[in-house]
DNA sequence: CGCTCCCGCCATGCC
DNA sequence: GGCATGGCGGGAGCG
């Protein structure tokens, strides 16, 4: 093995020169290898297996003495390495001679060879740029350390770093996954996006970067209290650990390096002074800057500009402006980020094959971020990241495993949200905006939209495109879902087009997922307040708009069910509300009724539509209901709009409920076609169909009643969804609803609970695929439940909206009825069952299920449907079948 | 002399 | 107490 690595290393290792002292040595000892004998490392290595046994060994063989020259030679080694490139490290070893070590010793690399920036040369030569998908490579930290003959405290330094942008992430203790540059772009993208949210306002009015970092400062600080401190992309996973551990800033290098990365791809020159960065840095951290600060904030500009340097992304330049030369760096990296979604979407909408593992990743990921979205993920991460919580474990990950794991999956989470918003944005074309609470805000594609929803002017996230596919996958996934080399091909095929398009209904893929992620936690949380402050505070105060989006959650939330908990903490919601209401309750009619079915049948397709019901939008909806009926076409677009809009808006919020909103029942109204309804905010994404006839009479839930009812059916956009898992009604545990836990423990893996939001809602799908299979299935879902499908609505709506919380189940890539929960039997359906299904997405509800198929004819709304409520979900595309 | 930034102390958290 | 992380800043190398 050793060798294997080494000689990996060394080849590629373009290393540099080698140090002066090299030539000095090289002159002593010709042909030996100036490496000394034997090195020790100060630490004890273990493992005789690693790689790196080997010299570990040697080392320990060494005398003490030895040590220090060899420490100092091991700088050398693995220069010496690349450049011999295979000898054999052991004949090396036992060659040395202590004579060339001292000469070395004299020589001592100069300062510059130990230089950061070359280290993380050495770090990277190590790894390919795009690593296969399939294969995951684990980076041991010890390994590393003592192969680049350099301190660990050094190698967190370039971790760290690399882990802000994604390229590698941490998956246990000492070990980290190297990822590549697959989906660097994403993340550049996902960073701008947010950059341009905190930074924005200023860059664009401005230009120069200089000035307007300085502006931003301010900016921030006014605007931005809270965020400050958090990354900007969640995908390191600020808080997420939060809870538990805020407490060391954690990560601050990543943050600052994200940070950092933002100024550049906001800034028009592409040029950020590293006093600018340090002053922009610091502000957003503290009001005062201090003199030390400032300095300590260079230094660490330094450690990172080094790091990003040797990536290639920036280089170094000076500036010389009135006060003098200033040294600054300037971006050298990718400015566009075409790629985007390609990656993802081609997973996301595959449906195919991988799907599913990429699904569960996406979905984990999602999950996890909108959990992490500051608070903590919890229980969402950890069942739905499974995967890599089991890897972790069984890395043993150091320290707090959890939040670690959070973060990484946060991030991994955010990489795949906007992986899969892309994607879905892109199949939809509209895209939806954000819905993300990220912290990065993704700002929708605006590319496509087929769909047409235009994104919102603002336009808040960005969405990275990018060709996410592989972030979280790698990690979190296990391997395969790393494909991501496919994405080109996947996207073409699942591409979005095909979502899209056909699909009667809308979906909303990505950003509806994400959303409800957020919402959930948030619920779960209960604290959304604080939370979504944070988040939001950053975004929000970014945004302006997003508040709106957040009433919509909230205001669904509230409406359904008072009680929710997150209802509370978001005055602003409320106040926002208003606006949703707007939004919330237009429904739209699919347009497509026919296609539909198509949509949902065609595996491509993927999203269709999902229904939603809001339950605020109940209120409104009810009324409403039937105006929008009419609209619905009309609205559709809208909706979608809307539904941008509030997603924007989510962002700020985080997380917390808009997902919920969903839930409002916006059925009662559309009898026939499913109506769509946007869910204003945080849903955005989300659109539940129901089917206009049915609804009303048969699902009791539906409005009328219940207003908050909330339907539980929730659509997911295939593709996108797929990747995650589900949603699962806050409530599920929730007393109300009988619901039976497990299904959405089942599901688990994404988890989420909404509960407090529950109020209604929700649930979710999401694709099947991506919801874990094995989840189990969530009960309800079921088609054929039972008559009553309705019923349970109903009588749950009336408690409370959110006692209805209708647990929903969530299925995965079927529709699953939420109503259903209730009984549990019936309905859920396995996980796998439920792929299947899923294509078609459909829910209906007792009545109507019957069989998708039928649904897709009724469309129409049947009859039977009438009766129950029909959902569908829209599964992801995929199909499998 | 000032820019860089290496080095490693030491705090924080989790066993 | 030990270990993994990683903040932090002294102070040295270099141009």
């Amino acid at each position: 093995e050793n060798i294997f690595d080494r000689s990996r290393m060394a080849p590629k290792t373009p290393i540099k020169n080698e140090p002066i002292d090299l030539s000095k040595q090289k002159g002593c000892t010709p042909e030996r290898n100036p490496i000394t004998p034997v090195k020790i490392l100060d630490r004890p290595q273990p493992d005789p297996w690693t790689p790196t046994a080997n010299l570990k060994i040697l080392v320990s063989a060494a005398s003490p003495d030895m040590r220090d020259r060899e420490k100092k030679k091991e700088l050398f080694r693995p220069i010496e390495n690349s450049e011999q490139s295979d000898t054999p490290d052991s004949l090396q070893y036992d060659i040395v001679d202590d004579s060339t070590v001292d000469e070395f010793e004299k020589q001592r690399p100069s300062r510059k060879q130990k230089s950061l920036g070359l280290l993380c040369q050495k770090f990277l030569a190590r790894y390919p740029n795009y690593p296969l998908s399939t294969e995951k490579t684990t980076i041991s930290l010890d390994e590393v350390a003592s192969i680049l003959g350099v301190e660990r405290r050094r190698i967190y330094d370039i971790v760290n770093v690399l882990e802000s942008l994604q390229l590698v992430s941490r998956v246990a203790k000492n070990q980290y996954c190297w990822h590549g540059r697959h989906n660097l772009s994403q993340t550049l993208k996902m960073l701008q996006d947010a950059g341009e949210l905190q930074y924005g306002e200023l860059m664009t009015s401005q230009h120069k970067e200089l000035d307007l970092e300085y502006k931003f400062g301010e900016r921030k600080k006014a605007v931005i209290p809270d965020s400050q401190d958090r990354p900007l992309l969640d995908f390191s996973e600020p808080d997420c650990s939060s809870a538990s551990a805020n407490s060391r800033k954690d990560k601050s290098l990543r943050i600052m390096s994200q940070k950092f990365v933002m100024l550049f791809l906001v800034s028009k020159t592409k040029i950020v002074t590293l006093d600018i960065a340090a002053k922009i840095l610091i502000e957003e951290t503290q009001d005062t800057v201090d003199h030390s600060k400032f300095k300590t904030k260079v230094r660490r500009l330094y450690d990172i500009a080094n790091v990003l340097t040797s990536l290639g992304l920036i280089k170094k330049v000076h500036v010389t402006e009135e006060r003098g030369r200033k040294p600054a760096f300037k971006w050298i990296g990718p400015v566009e980020f075409p790629e985007n979604t390609d990656e993802l979407r081609g997973h996301s909408q595959t449906s195919d094959p991988l799907p599913e593992t990429q699904k569960g990743a996406c979905a984990q990921y999602l999950t996890s971020t909108a959990g992490k979205q500051r608070f903590t993920r919890h229980a969402s991460f950890n069942s739905a990241q499974p995967c890599e919580a089991t890897r972790r474990k069984v890395s043993s990950e150091p320290n707090s495993p959890r939040q670690e794991r959070q973060d990484e999956n946060c991030s991994k989470m955010i990489n795949l949200a906007s992986v899969c918003r892309q994607k879905i944005e892109e199949d939809t074309g509209s895209a939806k905006k954000s819905n993300i609470t990220l912290p990065v805000s993704l700002l929708p594609v605006p590319g496509d939209s087929d769909f047409c929803v235009n994104t919102l002017p603002q336009a808040v996230f960005p969405v990275v495109q990018a060709d996410v596919p592989s972030f979280s996958l790698p990690i979190g996934i296990s391997s395969q879902a790393s494909h991501p080399s496919m994405p080109a091909a996947s996207k073409t095929e699942n591409g979005k087009p095909t979502l899209v398009p056909n699909q009667p209904f809308l979906c909303f893929p990505s950003s509806s997922l994400f959303m409800l992620c957020g919402g959930l936690q948030e619920n779960n949380l209960s604290e959304p307040l604080p939370t979504a402050g944070d988040l939001g505070s950053r975004s929000a105060e970014a945004q302006a708009a997003v508040p709106p989006t957040v009433c919509q959650k909230r205001s669904s939330q509230k409406c359904s069910s008072p009680s929710a908990p997150g209802d509370d903490e978001e005055p602003a919601a409320k106040k926002q509300t208003l606006e949703h209401s707007d939004l919330p309750i237009s429904l739209v009619v699919p347009k497509k009724p026919s296609e539909s079915p198509k949509a949902e049948s065609s595996p491509g397709s993927g999203c269709s539509a999902a229904v939603h019901l809001e339950t605020n939008n109940l209120d409104l909806a009810s009324p409403a209901a039937p105006e929008t009926a009419n609209k619905e076409s009309t609205k559709f677009l809208d909706c979608q709009e809307q539904g941008k809009q509030s997603q924007k808006k989510d962002p700020d919020d985080p997380p917390p409920g808009n997902e919920h909103i969903s839930k409002e029942n916006a059925n009662q109204a559309f009898q026939q076609q499913y109506l769509y309804v946007q869910p204003t905010a945080g849903l955005s994404s989300f659109n539940f169909l129901f089917s206009a006839n049915q609804a009303p009479g048969a699902i009791s839930l539906a409005g009328n009643q219940l207003p908050s009812l909330s339907v539980p059916c929730v659509m997911v956009p295939s593709a996108a969804l797929a990747s995650f898992p589900l949603v699962c009604s806050s409530s599920f545990t929730s007393p109300l609803s009988p619901v039976p836990d497990g299904s959405f423990s089942a599901a688990a893996s994404t988890n989420f609970s909404m509960s407090s939001l529950a109020s209604t809602t929700p649930v979710f799908l999401s694709t099947t695929a991506v919801v874990t299979p094995k989840v189990s299935p969530t009960p309800s879902a079921d088609p054929q439940q039972p008559p009553h499908p309705a019923l349970h609505l109903s009588p749950v709506l009336t408690r409370s909206c959110s006692a209805v919380k209708l647990d929903s189940p969530v299925c995965m890539g079927h529709p699953v009825t939420l109503v259903k929960l209730q009984q549990p039997s019936s309905a859920s359906l396995t996980p796998k069952s439920i792929r299947p299904a899923h294509h078609e997405a459909f829910f209906k509800t007792p009545g109507s299920l019957g069989d998708p198929v039928a649904w897709k004819k009724n469309e129409g709304n049947q009859t039977r449907n009438a009766s129950s409520v029909q959902r569908r979900l829209e599964i992801s595309s995929n199909s499998p079948d």
